[in-house]
DNA sequence: TGACGAACTGACGGGTCAGTCAGTCAGTCG
DNA sequence: CGACTGACTGACTGACCCGTCAGTTCGTCA
């Protein structure tokens, strides 16, 4: 823990650079599957530096993971952060958290959610992270109810239905290999979403 | 692949034998570190044995999957194959692959999905298996339905989104450590179910 | 009885990989 | 210039673990 020196510009950057490799890797070889030497041959660079800069592999994934989730996250946060009718708004978070879409990384979630069962530090990660975007979609529901666009009786309550139905959705259509197709999914989604705003 | 040799009863205990022991390593340590010496000390056998039922340590991760969801799929048909009013049926259904109760072992499952990106054999098992319980839940709502008691659009539907929802919550409950407690959950599920069948 | 094969052992080979460490190199400061 | 530091290298080690195989035991059948 970096107490008194701020760590330079440099090696920040150095250290971003790393955690990206990972992501990239972990992307492609899944998270169990990620070696040190694999970020560090991504990269051109030696096995000794990525330890030089994490002490240990699981410092990395968990950093890396945490990076690629807050970065999508704020990626939410910015398309969410315009104009817009609170429907139109709506259908802008469920699109984009959408199974089919690649935005949020459920390849990354799903390994994510069964890492998270036995580290402590990815357990802390996927559940501050999963709960903000809950919260992006109560927030977004909320507002609806407020301006009379929708008929929410507990807009938290439909959030965490919906965000549930969601990622239930995106495991059957990721972990299967799409069994259940892109537009039956969606008209599922649909049917709910209006259940809940109806 | 035997395929003229049927094995004996004997091989068949033994087999049955270790893919047990496995699902008991497995539930324990997590199906990523499982080793093949672990399921032999468990037994107090050989991992030359484990091998000489098993090729290799994928197969027996899969098959002892296998055998541990079949098991509990068998468990719930045996539950739902008793008299009752549909509704009755359907609260069975539900409270038996509530994120609470651990029957249905959502921690092996969690896993289970995560190991399924990248294995063929677990993917196919999951997918078969989680296909049957949801298919287990449409025929109730099916049922419910043709008797008057139920007032579902589409039954298939309404399954499709109620097992989605209970494996989304699974997640928050389990991989998150019970963020949400369990009475809200119940809540959520049960409004769920209210709006399905109407 | 003796031959045979199925079930089983346990030591070992071989490969993998996280983390270490002695040493290099470039830049900086006095 | 020369001392010092921080970033970095790459060879190495120590541990782990899967799968193999030569050999043992034991029941069965001729």
């Amino acid at each position: 823990m970096e107490k008194s020196e701020e760590p330079g510009p440099a090696v920040e950057k150095r250290r971003i650079q790393i955690l990206e490799a990972t992501c990239t890797v972990m992307r492609k070889q899944g998270i169990a599957a990620t070696r040190v030497g694999d970020v560090a041959k991504h990269l051109g660079i030696s096995t000794g530096l990525v330890h030089y800069h994490f002490d240990t592999k699981d410092e990395l994934l968990a950093a890396a993971f945490r990076h690629a989730a807050e970065k999508e996250l704020e990626a939410l946060r910015l398309l969410v952060n315009t104009d817009g009718t609170p429907r139109e708004l709506l259908d802008i978070v469920v699109d984009n958290f959408f199974p089919a879409s690649d935005f949020p990384s459920w390849r990354l979630w799903i390994e994510g959610w069964a890492v998270a069962l036995r580290s402590e530090s990815f357990r802390r990660t996927v559940m501050e992270l999963d709960e903000a975007w809950i919260e992006v979609l109560a927030d977004t529901l909320t507002d609806g109810v407020a301006s009379g666009d929708f008929a929410c009786v507990n807009p938290r309550d439909s959030a965490w239905r919906l965000a549930c139905l969601i990622e239930g959705l995106a495991i059957q259509q990721v972990a299967h290999g799409g069994v259940i197709n892109d537009v039956e999914t969606r008209r599922l989604v649909a049917d709910a979403v209006e259940a809940e705003i109806g």
